[in-house]
DNA sequence: AGCACGCCGACT
DNA sequence: GTCGGCGTGCTC
């Protein structure tokens, strides 16, 4: 019989289905700890794991190089909430765990200096002297002037910083070294973070008194957190409503409860306010995470919330893998948002997460929103989440006039009579202007007028669209671009007709008629570089710009108080997209951009134009009449069985290889067979298999749509699915399974 | 995902 | 005779 040794179960960060098993050296036997890294070699590379257990084997095995961590990153609970997600996404447990850290922390040290424990030198932890006065020290006879300057403000305070002392005494650093020497003052190093915000001071504000509907919310909202067990809700209130204060006074009530709080937001950089007025309520230590700070400040971030030096942590999805303790509330502000939902690699939804995350920590969880998603709505009426509703406006304003534009009939011009006429009133009245139109560029495809050749992405199948000022076409997928051709590429001879209407063409047909009129643009093509949004947006704060053209971005987060007009260029760009939630998405926007007009006692006004004016999407939204637009979508749903009454999961097949195709009719065999073998009927295939092929960023796409009426089963099938899955031979790709809706 | 092993074409 | 193409298979 073989003797059994003490090994560790390691997961490792890469594309691998299992887990790794190596020989635990016996000087490390009593610092293997779960949740700690350890470097250990895999083939001919090292590379970073994160123990997962301890095992006995026989079996000969390769020894771990070196543990990584005195302390565990993950507890065992995180992991097992991680392993769920693995399970859950199909998606291998080693990658998993790498989204859920900080960045860095599982690269590898480059080969050659491999004796640091931290492999990245950007995460190295930040060390800063700090000064203070010795205890019955006084200032010196025998002190400069300069000395005893330093001297009294650091005697002013507690201590000070180098970094303090450096930006008030340009160059202490030999008085300092002097007083240190005459033992009046002591110097010391300690560990500081780096702080993304730049601390400046701000203000406390103090709680608002609810009104009643928001007071009911309270009410019921803390009455869960003090039950300390898990409870889901969907706050619906309309723009507004004050559902931020809400948010704000039940985290109050779990942290005297001695209770952490997790707030999601759709994307940090357009919620600036959110996060101060956080700041200004709260005196407890607040974490921030976003993707725009930097390795080491969000290292630092991540450190200070394990630590438990922070109450309350504030990000966008991947803060739901926050290492926060005692968990009493979890917040998700405008649940809606599809940037909930990683769409790349490790393919989650944290509004998702957070639920079940919610659950395993028996925490009170409130996704918020003026327009839920439709699932959520669905679960509320099933019972699975208490709705609250805020339906009044703190401030109630009158709601504005609103016309929709029949463009029915008519050609050429983007911006048709009825909202012309609106423009030219509000601008003669003073007013300011909003005009949203969900494309940039100036016209969205070329075609040759001679021979019809449409002008493609050579990297994806989109048409280029024109854009006028930078004179050339480009991919709004991969931003490949190209001079504009004089002639058809194809023909050779043929001139190029401009088709389909862009941000910059609405810019240029208003400098047209209003030429008198200071207008401006926001989309990604003027506000790149740090500061482009804030120039944009000054101009309208401060009146200096009379009409703002748009793509989504000024449909979100900014406030515009002086708008007195929304124009809505083309909501039937929105309606037509090939997506089940389309119709979801237009009342959402429409619903935002209503709330964005008025001003004072001006109700202001909204012109929508549109080709299907009729449709219940734009109708019910204009009309505010959302519980109308969810009983029409439910109903819609039901019969297309769609999301919520069936369950839908992707399966993504995409490569370099043209020939991907095949893999793709390879992945529709082992389904059918998959489907076959399991129970039949129950899970079918939705759309047809042989989906067009799809070209992004240089890779074919095929994608096959499940769908089923049990989320378990449609799960089951994708694992059989999953665990039987080969790549064709010949082919070099990725397959990757998205559970669109199967919550 | 890397990284090597392996078996076929043009070269110091 | 070798250098190198990328097909295929493994990594405790």
């Amino acid at each position: 019989m073989d003797t059994l040794v003490t090994a560790i179960d390691v997961a490792i960060p890469l594309h691998l289905d299992s887990t790794y098993h190596y020989l635990v050296p016996p000087e490390l036997l009593s610092e293997i700890a779960v949740g700690k890294r350890v470097l250990v070699p895999f083939g001919r590379r090292r590379l970073i794991g994160i123990i997962l257990g301890q095992i006995e084997s026989a079996e000969e095995l390769k020894p771990v190089l070196q543990l990584l961590d005195p302390e565990p990153l993950l507890s065992p609970d995180e992991l097992e909430f991680l392993r769920w997600a693995s399970s859950y996404y199909l998606h291998p447990l080693g990658e998993v765990i790498r989204a859920a850290l900080p960045a860095g922390l599982l690269t590898p040290p480059r080969s050659g200096d491999d004796n640091s424990s931290t492999p990245d030198h950007r995460l190295a932890i930040q060390r800063e002297p700090f000064f203070r006065v010795n205890s019955a020290s006084e200032a010196h006879p025998r002190m400069g002037a300069r000395a005893l300057a330093i001297f009294s403000a650091i005697a002013a305070t507690v201590e000070l910083s180098r970094t303090e002392l450096r930006r008030q005494f340009d160059e202490p650093g030999p008085q300092l070294k002097r007083l240190v020497e005459l033992g009046l003052i002591t110097r010391e190093e300690r560990e500081v973070y780096r702080d993304p915000f730049r601390e400046e001071a701000v203000g406390r504000d103090e709680e608002l008194l609810l009104n009643e509907h928001q007071a009911a919310a309270y009410c019921a909202l803390t009455e869960a957190v003090h039950a300390n067990s898990f409870a889901p809700f969907l706050l619906h209130g309309v723009t507004g409503s004050g559902k931020t204060e809400v948010y704000l006074q039940s985290i109050t009530a779990a942290m005297e409860q001695g209770k952490n709080a997790l707030v999601l937001v759709p994307e940090i950089a357009l919620t600036p306010q959110l996060v101060k007025r956080f700041r200004r309520r709260f005196s407890c230590g607040i974490a921030v995470l976003h993707s725009g700070l930097s390795d080491g400040e969000r290292y630092d971030e991540w450190r200070r919330i394990r630590r438990g030096e922070v109450s309350i942590v504030i990000g966008a999805r991947s803060a739901i893998f926050a290492p926060l303790s005692h968990l009493g509330i979890i917040v998700v502000d405008e649940e809606h948002e599809p940037t909930y939902k990683q769409s790349e690699g490790f393919r989650y939804n944290a509004r998702d997460l957070a639920l079940v995350r919610g659950k395993r920590a028996g925490a009170v969880v409130i996704l918020g929103s003026a327009t839920p998603l439709l699932t959520t709505v669905h679960g509320a009426q099933e019972g699975k989440l208490l709705r609250l509703e805020l339906p009044e406006r703190v401030r109630g304003l009158p709601l504005p006039t609103i016309t929709v534009s029949d463009l029915r009939g008519r050609r050429g011009k983007v911006i048709a009579p009825t909202l012309l006429a609106a423009l030219r009133r509000n601008l003669d009245a003073g007013g300011q202007s909003l005009l949203f139109l969900n494309r940039r560029g100036f016209a969205t495809y070329l075609i040759c007028g001679d021979c019809g050749h449409v002008i493609r992405c050579p990297n994806c199948s989109v048409t280029l669209t024109y854009h006028r000022r930078a004179d050339r076409i480009v991919c709004h997928y991969c931003d490949y671009s190209l001079a504009t051709p004089k002639f058809c590429p194809a023909c050779k001879v043929g001139s190029i007709t401009l088709l389909g209407q862009g941000t910059e063409r609405v810019e240029e047909e208003l400098r047209e008629q209003f030429p008198e009129a200071r207008i401006a643009r926001m989309d990604r093509d003027t506000t790149t570089g740090k500061g482009g949004h804030a120039k944009v947006l000054k101009g309208v704060e401060d009146g200096t710009t009379d009409i703002l053209v748009g793509t989504q971005m000024i449909a979100k987060g900014h406030h515009f108080p002086g708008v007195t007009l929304v124009g809505v260029i083309a909501i039937d760009s929105i309606l037509n997209f090939p997506d089940f939630r389309s119709s979801e998405r237009a009342f959402q926007l429409l619903t935002q951009v209503v709330g964005r007009a008025g001003r004072g006692d001006n109700p202001g006004r909204v012109v929508v134009q549109s080709l299907m004016p009729e449709h219940y999407a734009i109708a019910r939204a204009l009309a505010h009449d959302s519980a109308g637009f969810y009983r029409e979508e439910l109903l819609f749903r039901q019969e297309a069985g769609y999301p919520p009454f069936a369950h839908l999961a992707a399966l993504h097949f995409s490569g370099n290889v043209e020939e991907s195709v095949k893999q793709g009719a390879m992945g529709a065999a082992l389904l059918l067979n998959v489907l076959r073998s399991s129970r039949p009927g129950r899970v079918e295939i939705l759309g047809p298999v042989a989906a067009p092929l799809s070209k992004v960023r240089g890779r074919y796409r095929w994608q096959i749509l499940l769908k089923c009426r049990r989320r378990d089963m449609l799960h089951a099938t994708l694992k059989a699915f999953h665990d039987g899955w080969r790549s064709p031979s010949g082919i070099r790709t990725a397959m990757d399974v998205d559970p669109v809706e199967m919550m």
